[in-house]
DNA sequence: CATCGATGTTGCCGTTTCGGTAACAATCTG
DNA sequence: CAGATTGTTACCGAAACGGCAACATCGATG
């Protein structure tokens, strides 16, 4: 459970580099580190997937799932109505992000989907079939810069529409 | 460019099982799939990483680094200095997301900081000095529900993640 | 229609990695 | 300073991984 899990500078070493490839095995991070054990890399690992301090997984490129156009969507809720459209809108495969936010917009969201004839539908047939959705402003995304704290290139490749990088 | 990874339905359960849990191994995979020897699945979560389909990282609670304060910023700048900023602001760690949208606001951005001071300063300090910034938007982030397709609770207490944002 | 080739699946095998356990060191407490 | 607590490290058997080669499938060819 949740006891506070203190977070120390090796910790956050190990978190470094683990954000940049999961599957790092903890031989190969204490090596690089130098001064530690790879046993203790291990239980540190251990211990900050058990806290939840980290979360370790696949992160699939949109595109591999077929959904080429991204949009993101301010929402906004009838007051009372949050919660109720935050977890039905939850539920949808194509919402790949969802947070309550302060603002105009009570929610904001990204959403995946195939092509721009399908974010129509979902848009207009989806979203407005919720009761509580008052308005919603939708934003396609041209390209991305950075994603997961780290700059595209690594999952880029066909995410980033427009792709001038591209190599 | 790479050749194109076609990515059969095999493939997608493979990544539904990793983004759950990254650190699955394949004989468990194979296990729950059933139809498949173990040494398949191998070969295929190597195919996709190496096409770049899916990524494997760990995935930081931002609250493990101390940044208990997420905002989703609304960037208009001004025409022509789009890439000028973006990648100037891509610099930033506390940037954890970064994109180029239609609409009014032109970078869409999630800001991750230690509280709502560092926030203040951010935006009057760091975005102020970015030449070309015309306006701001900012939202603090109340509640996370979804981030990376799948639903929190898994990561965390409500705080959450680094990166992936509205989007 | 038999053959060749390309692609994908599967089993085998040596090496690496992992999780459990326990000895050991460092810290804290009274 | 003894005792308790926590973290580090070594050791060990079990599991997972990557390389390799045999085999099945499918399609095009002569």
């Amino acid at each position: 459970m949740s006891q506070r899990y203190i977070v120390d500078d090796l910790d956050r070493e190990i978190i470094r580099y683990l954000s940049e490839d999961g599957r790092l095995s903890a031989a190969e991070i204490a090596g690089r580190i130098g001064s530690v054990s790879e046993r203790t890399i291990r239980n540190r690992i251990a211990g900050l997937l058990q806290a939840k301090m980290i979360v370790i997984g696949a992160i699939p490129d949109p595109v591999a799932l077929g959904r080429d156009v991204q949009v993101e969507l301010l929402i906004e809720v009838e007051p009372g109505k949050l919660e109720d459209v935050a977890i039905q809108l939850g539920e949808y495969e194509e919402i790949g992000y969802l947070a309550a936010t302060s603002g105009t917009a009570n929610l904001s969201a990204s959403l995946f989907v195939a092509d721009h004839a399908a974010l129509l539908e979902f848009i207009d047939q989806e979203l407005g079939k919720l009761p509580g959705v008052k308005r919603v402003t939708s934003s396609v995304v041209l390209r991305l810069y950075k994603v997961f704290g780290t700059r595209t290139t690594a999952i880029s490749r066909g995410t980033d529409l427009g792709g001038k990088k591209k190599g």
